[in-house]
DNA sequence: CGTTCCTTTGAACATAGTCAATAAACGTGG
DNA sequence: CCACGTTTATTGACTATGTTCAAAGGAACG
């Protein structure tokens, strides 16, 4: 039944990105496609928690950059994990009083998947797995960081994490990367200043490391970088 | 078929905080104690992932605390999570490059569940589940606290979230809680080293909030812990 | 009873935060 | 395409929170 040898190269990021975890067949295909034949759109730099409990099954990042974050009762935020074209935003059920909200960055493009579609068995229902099993990760990884790195490491590390997720997507040439992110959303999600994101980028460009600049990362020496990090 | 009031207090803690989470009926709790019958040790402060590798399906702890920890190359470590009695380990397949292990705090009890006991539509996959979903909550609170809150906030809030886990197992009496750590051990849960861990935690005595002392702490004024630390 | 681990405390230091001012980039409407 | 207002980036001086190093006192355990 495995129609196989799709083309990854051409699919969308979004698509690309799952396929990339899970071998996808055409019936895969046609649900992802047909669930994106429906999207909805968030405003970049607006929250839209709302919007999404009416989603009946998992939601799917197809475009743009997203973000879930808690807000502490100062005006200060901590941003939990950002979600790109490829990522499944988790419903989070009853928590609501937490206070963890959804915002866009960029401008959004997301829609619910069917959770028929999805069914145990099914190649896009491994991917959905997968991606679950990645984020759940990617926070542990993100707690090590704010636990024991300082900010030079932090953000070098961060930065990789985001090349990898980019990069599995399609959506990065040579060691260049998209970074539509302020210094100030830098900071949030590294729980750092935006000043002091500022003077870290510096140094990471003076050390030849990593260049930030223009809503682009330069990866310059991956290697230098993993190893300063000193984590695996 | 579900045989309904089933005296929660008398169950053990691992039980009863599942049974917190989920209604469990005689089958449930049937599956439970056979998977108990066949329990595995790990002595206090030794590492046992290697064990945990032959269990086939999930696994519960039912006696004693035990920690997930990220070690770095210069000795430091930071441990993203602690098991509690009640508490699954998840499996973590593959991703084993990232020096991730498990640990026993104390001497530990565990056992793996028999995966067909857990089957959807059962209570116990509900209370599975449910666990799987509050780790996760507990993932990004940490986040959260280790990115913006300080040394006070941070042990504060911390010790909140130890208490309520605890006492839905029954563990706790009144407002006293047990507390097997050492100052270094909650130094490296919170990213914080053991000597600023003793003062923070003198602080928090000195202000009539918090008493951590012999293996126990004592929660004076929940109230104004939680309106110092200004989450939710 | 001695050894080891843990806690407590002090003093000096380091990393990151705060406050503030300026410059650059961006977006919008003319 | 330019002028203007707003957001974002950059830099300096000062402060604060947490770390490091070191030493001493207690508690736990064989």
């Amino acid at each position: 039944m495995k129609t196989s040898a799709i083309p990854l190269d051409q699919l969308p990021p979004a698509f690309r990105r799952l396929a990339s975890l899970a071998p996808l067949d055409a019936t895969d295909l046609k649900a992802l496609e047909a669930a994106a034949h429906a999207p909805r759109t968030a405003a970049a730099k607006r929250d839209f928690t709302g919007s999404l409990s009416s989603a009946s099954g998992p939601v799917l990042i197809l475009d743009g950059w997203a973000l879930r974050a808690c807000l502490l009762s100062d005006g200060r935020r901590q941003i939990t994990e950002l979600f790109l074209p490829g990522d499944i935003i988790s419903s989070e059920p009853t928590d609501q009083r937490s206070s963890y909200s959804i915002g866009a960055i960029t401008a959004v493009t997301w829609c619910a998947l069917d959770p028929a579609s999805a069914a145990p068995g099914t190649g896009l229902n491994q991917a959905l797995c997968a991606v679950e099993l990645l984020k759940e990760q990617a926070l542990r990884r993100h707690i090590v960081r704010l636990g024991r790195l300082d900010a030079l490491d932090r953000l070098a590390d961060w930065l990789l994490e985001l090349y990898a997720r980019l990069d599995s997507a399609g959506s990065c040439v040579g060691n260049t990367m998209p970074l539509p992110l302020t210094q100030e959303v830098i900071g949030d999600a590294l729980g750092l200043t935006s000043v002091h994101v500022n003077r870290t980028l510096s140094a990471l460009r003076r050390e030849g490391l990593i260049e930030v600049q223009g809503g682009r990362a330069i990866i310059l020496n991956a290697d230098r970088c993993r190893a300063m990090v000193g984590l695996n």
